[in-house]
DNA sequence: ACGGAAGTTGAGTAGTTCCCTCCGTTTAGA
DNA sequence: TCTAAACGGAGGGAACTACTCAACTTCCGT
């Protein structure tokens, strides 16, 4: 084995590679995580075999499915940032993040879960740096209420595309609620301390389903 | 069996009873219907076959549990309806039913279960309909946006208590904002149509767990 | 046209979790 | 003391699910 000199695959190994994904975007977008890798190869056509030689655990198939729609969604939040209208682009954001979480629910539990820093770290950083920086923006425009800060950002996608579950635009209602919730208004009540980091973290592994391992080796 | 003639328990069986009920209030408020009668019997220091004895199903337990619970928040809900002013009705009953559903996960579990309605129907109905009339009367009052409808109000203790998982009072800032989303407001955005009941029903038994017997006799 | 590497298959293994039962043992109380 | 009531808790059995493997099939370079 002199350095993993990756061949081509075969002709048929291709075509079931692709199959495998497909199937893999489309039952991942039904069932999110709590998908099984039988569902996937049943979908696909396939035996279980096959995906778990193409792809040798839950995991690498989940990244080979998401990296891109993930830095699809960075860059959208990137492109907010450059709204003219601070509250457009933050909330444009928000809208466009909880419609695709509640069409694919799949990319709502890698985006939304802890794994999420793991697998994909750069895309990760730089999408906690656009939110900070939606935020600030909407703040010193004074339509955003300062009391909200960034971190509050994924516990509202958490909550809203909970609801996502049942029904494609349900979402669409109770986003709409919090989002007026947002906006500087006379009659609002004040927050109080927001969460740290860490309460957020914790809320969040709570509230999003991981992709578990055959058996959780711990040192 | 000439009727259920009930003999008075033996003592030490109904010293017994009474540490499981305390001890399944304990659990299931952290554990939520997820907790497992071996967890109750443990936490309350008998075997499980102790706990079956005395209640023949889960479900019985559950019952005997939160029925009084149940009654207590409708009450409060029933008292609310009797404040002068219509906003404070409705947003106090909806941060005490908030706080509660967050600090015992099984309360919630059985009032946003479709289950509420088989295993407490009196409760369930009465519920329903004070929560409408809080509804109409913030909105009478004017200060509840007229695009808000009752059906809403299971919804957002379903998103807003999901958070509660984590942390005692997380709950407290969502709930804050959204009902800051609720209040009449220049700003606001039209919600648009509001779910049916169907519609409600279906999220919830999405987003709800349900305690599931050992098997479902489907006709 | 053929040999063998690459690919496929899906029943099976093994790890979990959880509701509930059974029966040998203990105990209350007449 | 004696018996019916109560107890304990191992384990039955069902449902899930990540993953493996040995027998079989297909592609493709020579």
């Amino acid at each position: 084995m002199p350095a993993t000199a990756s061949r081509p695959l075969r002709r048929d190994a291709q075509r079931n590679r692709e199959r495998i994904i497909e199937a893999a975007r489309e039952v991942f977008a039904t069932r999110g995580f709590a998908a099984t890798l039988d569902d996937v190869a049943h979908h696909a056509g396939v035996g279980v075999g096959t995906v778990y030689r193409r792809f040798p655990t839950k995991e690498a198939l989940v990244e080979a499915i998401f990296s891109e729609r993930i830095a699809a969604m960075v860059a959208l939040a990137e492109e907010c940032l450059a709204d003219p209208s601070a509250w457009d682009g933050l909330t444009r954001f928000m809208t466009a993040a909880c419609r695709t979480h509640s069409e694919d629910r799949g990319l709502r539990d890698v985006m939304l879960s802890l794994g999420m820093k793991k697998r994909f770290p750069e895309a990760g950083d730089r999408m906690e740096i656009v939110i900070i920086d939606l935020v600030a923006r909407a703040k010193a425009e004074g339509t955003l209420r300062p009391d909200f800060e960034a971190t509050d950002v994924p516990i509202i996608f958490t909550m809203v595309s909970d609801i996502g579950g049942a029904g494609p635009q349900a979402y669409e209602r109770y986003l709409r609620l919090v989002i007026d919730g947002l906006r500087v208004c006379s009659g609002n009540t004040p927050l109080g301390d927001p969460l740290t980091r860490d309460e957020v973290i914790a809320l969040l592994s709570d509230c999003v389903p991981a992709v578990k391992p055959r058996s959780a080796t711990a040192p």
